[in-house]
DNA sequence: CCACGTTTGACAATGGTTCTCAACAGTGGT
DNA sequence: ACCACTGTTGAGAACCATTGTCAAACGTGG
């Protein structure tokens, strides 16, 4: 590795600041929610900006690898998306308006690692959401 | 509601016991992992019965909606399926074979549910799914 | 055996997500 | 400022799981 190449010390790829991703970004901080790539590829224009659907996806699977992001799934299988803090934790989802609670359960975590280990189940990942209707939505 | 009806006392519509469905439950019967309907559907090819793909799909569904197999998401999103025990319980899945350990988390069930209450939201669902890599895949 | 509502299957249609690939745009060096 | 080198983008095609369509086939109770 010489000091020709294009990653920094960590050996990273570069990721260029461009202007797309800054769009995809101001989109996320426009909302709490969990939201569609569409959803989100929509906001994008309604903020005047023009980035392809692709490219939406592209940045927020980037993003969701660097952690920067949460994506789940809905009850119909489809991913959808937000900004996220960086501790690991869980969400209370309104099932009609997408109001979010993050909660955290180190219970729950303690739980889950402890019935893999039991059965001899490595490298775990796991999901936890909690699908209902918010007060406002009753 | 006379007699002349095809519902049963409690108002379900009568389902009716054809190959096909025969064909799905034989299926369900042969493993004990978690599959795709795709591949559900294969297997009964396999078997020398001939269901359409279609009818796989609708006939899971409704088994589903009867509680009588467990539908959930692989990480990819797509569905899987496999007959079920009738208690609510959740799903300890190896990644690379398939292999499923059943497990139930009443202290999960309590937790969801303070939770939730605590935010007022209420129609509750879950997913708690456990994804890892088994003893023998290791 | 009949009449009726249910179920099926072949195929089209949907819809989310990914792939392709040529045009474009940061970057670091000169 | 200019260049060469790559990473990045966009339009649209391609994918693929899932659902809709609808006429033909089937199970049921009478």
């Amino acid at each position: 590795m010489t000091s020709t190449d294009h990653h920094d010390p960590e050996g990273r790829p570069a990721v260029r600041p461009t202007r797309q991703r800054r769009a995809v970004a101001a989109a996320l901080a426009g909302f709490d929610d969990f939201r569609s790539a569409q959803e989100i590829h929509d906001l994008i224009k309604e903020q005047g900006d023009s980035v392809g659907l692709a490219t939406v996806y592209r940045t927020l699977s980037t993003l969701a690898d660097a952690g920067e992001v949460d994506m789940l799934r809905n009850e119909d299988g489809e991913a959808i998306w937000r900004s996220c803090s960086d501790t690991h934790h869980h969400h209370l989802v309104c099932r009609t308006c997408g109001a979010t609670v993050e909660v955290e359960g180190p219970a729950v975590e303690r739980w889950t690692n402890a019935i893999a280990q039991e059965h001899g189940y490595a490298d775990l990942s796991h999901t936890l959401e909690i699908f209902g209707t918010c007060p406002a939505c009753r």
